[in-house]
DNA sequence: CCCCTATTGGACTGTTCAGTCCAGAACTTA
DNA sequence: TAAGTTCTGGACTGAACAGTCCAATAGGGG
């Protein structure tokens, strides 16, 4: 019925159950995760789920909000703290060992979903084209601060190194997910680190 | 039973069954498409799909095969007549013009069928990682003969070069896919072609 | 033509699924 | 503490699902 939860037990509740179906969607695959697997993982009972969510979709759009929060949001955080070249290569380097770290199993969450249900929930597909976007705002940002600050050329345009990046940094966490290995990761983001530095500014330019 | 099939009708018959599936979870992905909605668009029974598959998953690894017949012998014959930039340039244009051509709606099959199954399936994982090792393979051997006619300068490293783009093009057709416009797409993929080009060969080291 | 194998139709089974419903428990507010 | 609301347990339903089975047909080699 898509209640609000009103107390802190109904708000432990939705949170348990949206933890549970991020986390089961994220290694078996939305459809592939049943509304029951989702609530014995939550330790949860079918009226609590469908007090909280309308449908099955709800809760998909709702895990997509969790996710976005996870992800985009912490990058958003991160991403706030990167405004040279060495900062810039840390965050992708920090990519890789996180991906490392999880033997490459989930890849992007966000991206995950976006591949599996983009081409039937158009709802669904639209909330992730607001996540995607705000990932590549928050991407264009740093561009721009760092063309700003002189550390990139300024005839660079800000928001097409944002979206080569992003599209760069998913496709490399598809490959990594497929071969299981973060070689293809650390390849991708090494080289896509390369060209990205060749749009600096040049030293003589900006050092006197 | 996984049956060869021994004759024309039995391979008409299993064909027709693998390109319904493939057309299927292409758009609805793999999970939500079923095996009833399979043969009802193949026009087929159920003792004919059990007749050539074992089950569910012998069914979806060969719309993996096929789909890598359809999608990576395409590229394969495709690439092999690439070997200078403008034809690298226009081997990325089609990928953009084919995807506006169907509203982003695909994005990569066999990239959309990766996402959703390689976290849980080993050995259909196994076959796409197989799949995108030939066609990170076709493209290295693109830059290997760019670099040996002097388009590429000898220092460059053909098989990141290939890993790179084909991360950086399954990316692009995500963001596109989740999108629906072709726009990040020819952002992305005009971005590679620019940064792809600095691997050229200097002139003055090779005119001479 | 006959025999043998490949192929096919479709009914059937048992399971799993999403979603409904209602009675009761827990909590809030006054 | 009493009334009103929020939250919860879990049985129930009907549909959809993957997979089985067998009888029947089609087609090819002799």
């Amino acid at each position: 019925m898509q209640n609000t939860p009103r107390t802190a037990r109904g708000r432990d509740s939705r949170d348990r159950i949206v933890a549970a179906a991020a986390e089961l969607m994220a290694t078996g695959g939305v459809e592939g995760t049943s509304i029951d697997a989702v609530l014995a993982a939550a330790g949860a009972s079918k009226s609590q789920l469908y007090h909280y969510f309308t449908d099955r979709q709800g809760l998909i759009r709702a895990v997509i909000a969790h996710q976005t929060e996870v992800v985009v949001d912490a990058q958003s955080a991160r991403l706030a703290r990167v405004g040279t070249w060495p900062e810039l290569r840390r965050w992708l380097e920090e990519i890789v060992e996180f991906q490392q770290d999880h033997e490459c199993r989930v890849g992007c969450p966000i991206g995950s979903i976006a591949a599996e249900v983009a081409g039937h929930d158009d709802d669904a597909r639209h909330d992730l084209a607001v996540s995607f976007g705000r990932w590549r705002d928050d991407l264009a940002a740093v561009f721009r601060r760092m063309r700003d600050s002189g550390e990139v050329h300024a005839g660079a345009d800000p928001d097409q190194l944002a979206i080569t990046t992003l599209a760069t940094v998913q496709g490399a966490l598809l490959l990594g997910k497929v071969h299981r290995t973060a070689e293809p990761l650390r390849v991708t983001l090494d080289t896509l680190h390369r060209w990205l530095r060749a749009e600096a500014a040049p030293p003589h330019e900006n050092d006197r």
